[in-house]
DNA sequence: CGACCCCTTGACATGCATCAAAGGGAGTGG
DNA sequence: CCACTCCCTTTGATGCATGTCAAGGGGTCG
């Protein structure tokens, strides 16, 4: 009952199944954050505002990790840079979303405002604190980690196996499910074409032509450069989940 | 001091940093599989010996997720299978590896025999009540899964930014760095070509090309299908770390 | 010895990267 | 308010890395 990870599952479960499929995991995994999102609060105390103005650093890869970061508004990506200069987009983080939390001594990869970000920053010897008083807080951090990792999971099929319009797909639809929940269509596009192809391991012209060729399909349709609407959310399933469409 | 995560960071710095660079994490990856391994030690009375023959499945995505297990001997295949057929190998899994261990109610991902395997399985139940009565098990899983974590982050860089050679490269180092961790040069590729190719997101003959141009080069020789011995470190890391080699 | 399975190599096809240039959109200065 | 400029996006032309198809090679097991 009390004990640690199985209190996760319960938590899991607990919670009706809203969409049958993908759209479930994602209802979960924003459920596991607010409730973390709900633990932070209790430091807002020790918590400080912070602006990071498009394309600035917030931090690199190999930086001490003395703060955790929750989004108040704006768009983060969260990427790894090669000796070389590549560059690996391994997700964004949007309004609500937590980062720098599951890291060691050093950040793991380096976070960068896409857009004028507000961000609140948590003390790491506060969060410490608080889960050593909290132990349930623990089982909320597993549960945020495992949804991470699910998401980790679900992008390495996508640039494993997948073809560029099925990845730009995929793409969509996710970024559908983490901002409105319901079938609502309009997306938010705060990032660049660039930036979704270091994301999605294209180039950004490859990026535009899938995006063209769903267009001209009727698939989805682009009022302006930063906003999306999904018209046809099966067929751009059926590319996304790989599902033969004869 | 006894703070929970807090914990998993001092374990990290307490390892002595014995090589620069990429070694040095798996060095740390090694000691917190270790430690886990040991505290699962104590659920030994209601372990199971399993054994699995080559290709067998062990679980599938989607299986209540009753069992972590163990690896005794042999080597297994963790991997994501789509719809039409298509998969993708996330990790290989070797002896002393453990998995299965952060899952929901469900599997979030399928595991088979690469080769016939022998495996300890520790039912679910057990393994909450052990951390109910020790938290510090928390913490060590916690490190594991940061540890899986920072691994699958590399690999989609792999997958996103490499060519074939730099992948086979990148495949190739590290699994010395897993088995042995000198600089000693025989591996045991206990996985087939296909499998190699489904976790790097190739197909079987790039992999095959890739090995025998890299044969041509001298960087590894093969004594014989399973077996292979890297003859120049550099040259491979130069490939797999993305530094120019003009 | 033969059959099977997997690996390897070759020839060819293609999807994506690369190179190049034109087309918006937003901010700035006249 | 318009024109200019800059930055990013879009589209086109071309080349290359990798996928696909096909044939042969080598080891293992019956």
């Amino acid at each position: 009952m009390s004990t640690m990870l199985s209190t996760l599952r319960v938590e899991a479960m607990a919670r009706a199944r809203p969409i049958p499929g993908r759209a479930m995991e994602d209802g979960e995994a924003r459920h596991h954050q607010i409730a973390l999102s709900e633990d932070l609060r209790t430091l807002d105390p020790f918590s400080t505002r912070v602006r990071f103005a498009r394309n600035e650093t917030i931090f690199c890869e190999g930086d001490s990790s003395d703060y955790a970061f929750k989004i108040i508004s704006g768009t983060v990506r969260l990427c790894a840079h090669t000796p070389d200069g590549r560059r690996q987009i391994s997700d964004f983080m949007l309004p609500g979303d937590v980062f720098g939390l599951m890291e060691r001594n050093e950040y793991g990869f380096s976070a960068e405002a896409v857009t004028d970000v507000m961000l609140v920053s948590y003390p790491r010897n506060k969060i410490d604190e608080l889960w050593a008083k909290k132990p349930q807080v623990v089982n909320r951090v597993l549960a945020a980690l495992v949804e991470h990792f699910l998401t980790m999971q679900r992008h390495l099929v996508v640039l494993g196996c997948q073809n560029a319009k099925e990845r730009v797909a995929s793409f969509l639809l996710r970024l559908s499910e983490r901002t409105q929940s319901g079938a609502g269509e309009r997306i938010d596009l705060s990032m660049g074409r660039q930036d979704i192809a270091s994301h999605l391991g294209l180039t950004i012209e490859t990026v535009c032509r899938a995006i063209s060729e769903l267009k001209r399909e009727g698939a989805i349709t682009t009022p302006n450069l930063h906003e999306l609407i999904l018209n046809n959310l099966g067929a751009l399933r059926a590319l996304a989940e790989g599902e033969s469409e004869d």
